[in-house]
DNA sequence: GTCGGCCATAGATGCAGCCTATGGAGTTTA
DNA sequence: TAAACTCCATAGGCTGCATCTATGGCCGAC
């Protein structure tokens, strides 16, 4: 009279997934009969059949489809178990998924990356690169734990803190009559040509709404997929762009051909901010890494 | 290097509801040192405390209290698991998807429905209509649990039964000369027009197969998509056609401008029969179920 | 100081989960 | 058509661990 076991859920939901018992014992690190074995138990125990056996075709019952549902939701929650105890035992220490804005990720890494390492010896990142939308999704769904992202963004059920304010700056062609400026405003931009991202970017929006005040024209048939895509097109004389400022150093702002140019004041920026889930177990954690790249992304 | 057991933490709840040992254990039906132990381990596995263990006072610490959360919903969700299957055990109850000719659907179901929910109460029928060739790929990819259509087909994984031998009958206009008659040999349709249905319905093909002896012509450019389109061209006076007899009856048989008419012996027939895969787990009440379809279709 | 309540420890035991080896049914290949 | 292959089930033996009873240790109550 067994009774029900978290290993035999896990071995049910391997063979939902794989259709497939050796593949399946294979995930589970244990050899092919003892997983079927476990599984004959679990469906005597149940009382009901839950995989039909056929010789090329492994699928679930009814009843199995139905059981493979809860288990997940069991299995699911026994990680959970596990990864709040991870967070209890060494609250500064595991593994937390972070993701960055692509126009973000490449620029802000290099800066903090062994602050980060000194200040948080025990944390291992997982780097992710998420437009906004995606990474909001995949923040709810608990696919990532932190999100590094442009504020303010629907805030149901996440908390945020502010990292720090970016700056946006111009970059023109050298040989651009602007580029002999020291500085620029925004009217200056009159009559321009713009060149700015694909949709999804949010940069691009906030380009746009900062350029919505003059009489500016974006580029038609023309979207960037990335930063470095609108360097070379603002090398090759095609348009002006406005660049984050982080964007706008090192390698890319000594670049050939391109001059970067700042704004005068007011200078219009962007607020870059951490998101996390309100019910993470890593509060603690995340509050230290918002503390460390805020301190030295700029 | 144990890993999380359901079983434990249903100890954790049980000293988090009784704050105490003694009445944990009595509670798991197990002795106290047992459920002393296994804590412990747990604690271990997870690397955290769970438990204050004060004199006179037990109480959980942060993470036992989190843990604990997570641990109700887990047991909540096996609990879950255990009435499902309770509710699956019973063989004769549950969903069946069950597939039908096009052919036979409409008439046969009148006939046995009344019988198979008296028989059969706690079955929950889904109905479905497919052509011969659908319904035997919907079998073998699982989306249908048995299908019920002319015999032979090929058995590949698959077992069947006989239901019953379903008679053909002869529709004709009801001022045609064989109208006259009460009965009919094949050789009575010697220059006959014949209405027949699409292509890909099975009955097509066999009312070919029965006149094939003799010389008959069908007509050309027609093609009836349903029985009932057959008798309204019947009716019509276009042709005659062939119709099994469970579709002759009732409405059918009755309406106006058409005469139903048997054949003589040797009778020509169709096998109705009931399909479904070999590793069916619901062999039992496939069976259940033909044995009340073959009793009472005719 | 003694008793009683309560959790931890010690040592014995039996079951259950796991392994390797093999069987057997069905499908594909030579 | 035989042989090789795929894949799940069965057989048998081993090991570990959950469980038991008995006991110890700690602390508060009286």
């Amino acid at each position: 009279m067994a009774d029900l076991k978290l290993k035999d859920l896990q071995y049910l939901v391997a063979v939902a997934d794989t259709k497939h018992f050796g593949r399946a014992a294979e995930r589970c690190f244990v050899s092919q009969p003892t997983l079927s074995a476990q599984l004959k138990k679990l469906e005597e125990y149940l009382g009901v059949q839950l995989i039909e056996r056929a010789p090329k075709r492994v699928a679930l019952t009814q009843a199995g489809h139905e059981i493979v549902e809860r288990a997940r939701r069991i299995i699911e929650a026994g990680d959970e178990i596990v990864e709040i105890a991870r967070g209890h035992r060494d609250p500064l220490a595991g593994r937390l998924k972070l993701a960055l804005l692509p126009t973000i990720g490449p620029y802000l890494l290099p800066n903090v990356a062994s602050k980060l390492r000194k200040a948080l010896p025990r944390l291992e990142l997982m780097l992710y690169e998420y437009q906004t939308d995606t990474m909001l999704e995949k923040l709810h769904s608990g696919e990532i734990d932190v999100g590094i992202l442009a504020l303010p963004v629907a805030m149901d059920g996440l908390d945020s803190q502010v990292l720090y304010k970016e700056p946006f700056t111009v970059a023109v062609p050298a040989s651009h009559r602007l580029a002999q400026r020291s500085s620029i405003r925004v009217d200056d931009l009159h009559d321009e040509t713009l060149l700015l991202l694909e949709d999804g970017h949010c940069l691009r929006d906030q380009a746009l709404d900062i350029c919505s005040s003059t009489d500016i024209h974006e580029k038609q048939d023309f979207r960037a997929t990335s930063l470095e895509t609108l360097r070379q097109m603002v090398a090759a004389g095609v348009g002006i762009t406005l660049l984050p400022e982080l964007a706008g150093r090192g390698a890319y702002g000594n670049a050939r051909g391109v001059a970067i140019r700042p704004f005068v004041k007011p200078v219009p920026s962007r607020t870059i901010g951490a998101v996390w889930r309100k019910s993470s177990a890593r509060r603690e954690v995340i509050l230290a890494l918002a503390k460390q790249v805020g301190a030295h992304a700029l």
